[in-house]
DNA sequence: GCGATCGCTTAAGGGCATCTTAAGGAGGGG
DNA sequence: CCCCTCCTTAAGATGCCCTTAAGCGATCGC
């Protein structure tokens, strides 16, 4: 099972170099650019956080030491700050590595690579959506506690609207990324997936229908 | 249970340094000024080591290298080589942190707590999933207290589904990870090891089939 | 309200991933 | 040089589940 690593970077130049190696280097990227977005119900489901400071001075420390309430998510800090002064703050408010910029990709990989090397914390949390639990590096799946048996289309269509919450995902998308690309006719195959999916959820309507588009997952609660 | 570090420092100054600030912050801490001296026998009970790459170049490397074979522990490399192939080297034989000369001992510090803060890694104690027994280090298994004999292989494959319990391993990752990476149709070659394995494993259901992805062994002591 | 479009459901067929068994061959120890 | 272990390869059997098709139901534009 391929990492998830959720990118908060603002810079947009920076943010597309990141994401650009992450994915480079096999690595599930989701970027973000407002560190609001680091939710209780978004993180589950990421191995790992790289995190960008920004300039403005405390305001990415308060996402850390926010973050820390409720995560044990591994983070790695980016900085342009490179005080020992700086540094220290970071770590105590939980940072597991800090990176000052302007540093070279490979560095960022290898470090991301170094903390993910540790067994133990490889897995991200569960995602929770109601009655829902989905766990991505297991690919096993449950509903109010009771193990539900999904295939692996039924999975992968599953996570990838956990993945975009709350978001419209269309079906050419769906068709193409989760089914297999190269087929034409996928778009009634898409409708037979979801309504068995819809089946094994029982009881929890989740996959919206949104028409003439395609589905959306309602969003998850934190925990 | 305080943390005992071991710290490979071949400049004095430096080394008292570091020392004191290490048993300062609360760390049992030994110092020695050879790197030889980091010996197979010697490091079970340490749980992190602070290892000076010094300037003649390679020989650090070669230590830390070494010392992979036989060793998991955490190793923070401390090394007056900024550059990025330095770092990359360093990360890609195992290092799990690289900090450059001139730094303030406070971030030392921290990267070391930082590195600590995360849940101790395997001891040398055996793996336990079920009825089933597994001694990583000795490379011993046994099934309800009777000993299973297994070869290289069967050895490793269950030895890297069990680093990573409860995840879906795919057969890819395994073929390559597992199995000669060089090789082309490993494919069918692990259906056999996995097939041999279980029939030795005989009554422990553990390496469960997820479809069109891979195996994943039951959860013992997850996470 | 009506036709057209889009989505839902059920059922059936077959492709293909996986399992198992058997045999070839490489490498190490005696 | 022979034997033994074990990794690999091959081939056939098994059955999972992806896809396709077809009819019905829902929704939209007018």
């Amino acid at each position: 099972m391929t990492d998830r690593i959720l990118v908060i970077e603002d810079d947009q130049r920076l943010g597309t170099q990141i994401v650009e190696h992450l994915r480079e280097a096999g690595f599930e990227t989701l970027w973000r650019t407002a560190g609001e977005l680091i939710l209780p119900g978004a993180l589950p489901g990421f191995s790992l956080l790289v995190l960008d400071l920004m300039l403005p001075g405390k305001h990415g420390l308060d996402i850390l030491k926010h973050l820390r309430t409720y995560s044990q998510v591994p983070v790695l800090v980016l900085s342009a700050r490179t005080s020992s002064a700086d540094k220290v703050r970071a770590f105590k408010l939980g940072a597991d590595d800090y990176l000052t910029k302007p540093f070279w990709p490979e560095e960022l990989i290898e470090r991301v690579r170094a903390r993910l090397r540790r067994p133990a914390m490889q897995r991200g949390e569960p995602l929770r959506f109601g009655g829902l639990e989905l766990d991505l590096g297991a690919r096993l799946a449950s509903v109010r506690g009771k193990p539900v048996e999904l295939t692996r289309v039924e999975f992968d269509l599953l996570a990838a609207l956990a993945q975009r919450t709350g978001e419209a995902v269309t079906r050419k998308w769906l068709a193409d990324n989760v089914l297999d690309p190269d087929k034409e006719g996928t778009e009634r195959t898409l409708d037979v997936h979801v309504s068995r999916l819809r089946k094994k959820l029982e009881g929890e309507e989740l996959i919206e229908t949104v028409w003439g588009i395609g589905y959306r997952l309602r969003g998850g609660s934190p925990r």
